[in-house]
DNA sequence: TCCCCTGTATTATGCATTATAATACAGGTA
DNA sequence: TACCTGTATTATAATGCATAATACAGGGGA
């Protein structure tokens, strides 16, 4: 696992690792039941704090994405919520970004063309 | 200007308030060169201090929404940027929603309905 | 002129978040 | 036994968020 932080970024280190995994994860690089690297081995790859890393994990496992077993470590395991849960978060954040792109003269084919090639990277779930 | 904040929210106060000018703004609601409430206006009626709806209005200043005028107060004033920058950073945002929305089971038709929904609330530019 | 309206600036306080360091512990595995 | 997991604790430090209480600069209107 290649993580690259910024550390003069906005975005928290804990964060910017749960970014990245989620991306490797949705990019089909990391795939369900895969295993991810020990807090510490991550930790020290990346120059952070074992705690830092340990924090992203957490999250990651509050929101359903990886399982952590005391054992044996972190892995990839895909828990779906409601539907209608995930949506309605969503759409709050796609609304924001629709509107940052009105006001700044984005069009409207322009905004679709780029969600289409975005969307072009999910391969549909089997 | 209504705002509804919430106090218990993650997502800080003058971030709200700034998503909601947005939001006003994107939704025809706050038309160019119309007036915003001044910070000790917006202040007491939202029930926050004065320099957070400041930092407010001075993010939307820095992000090119308002323009402040230290006499008469802030009012819409949209500057449009680089196209290919406002582009990339949005790409960035839109890359994490699309992400989430593959690993909860979010289908490419599900999340094209709802962008599709979005964009119809954005009036084309004349 | 005087008062009121703007935004802006300053100083102090309080609390939460982020991140680090240095250990220590529980418990399964080889 | 030695080593690997995650987890927990305590301390420290910097930064961000929000408030309070003033104060200032300067234009506008009565």
């Amino acid at each position: 696992m290649i993580l690259s932080l910024d550390f003069s970024s906005e975005t928290p280190i804990y964060l910017q690792i749960r970014n990245q995994v989620l991306l490797a994860i949705a990019g089909g690089k990391l795939k369900p039941g895969e295993k991810l690297p020990a807090i510490r081995t991550l930790a020290n790859e990346a120059g952070v704090n074992m705690m830092t890393v340990n924090k992203a994990y957490q999250l990651l496992k509050e929101e359903g994405i990886i399982s952590i077993d005391r054992r044996s470590g972190a892995f990839v395991s895909l828990s779906r919520d409601s539907k209608a849960d995930v949506l309605a978060r969503l759409s709050k954040e796609l609304e924001l970004i629709v509107s940052e792109a009105k006001v700044k003269g984005i069009s409207k084919a322009e905004m679709r063309e780029l969600f289409n090639r975005l969307l072009e990277g999910m391969e549909e779930e089997k």
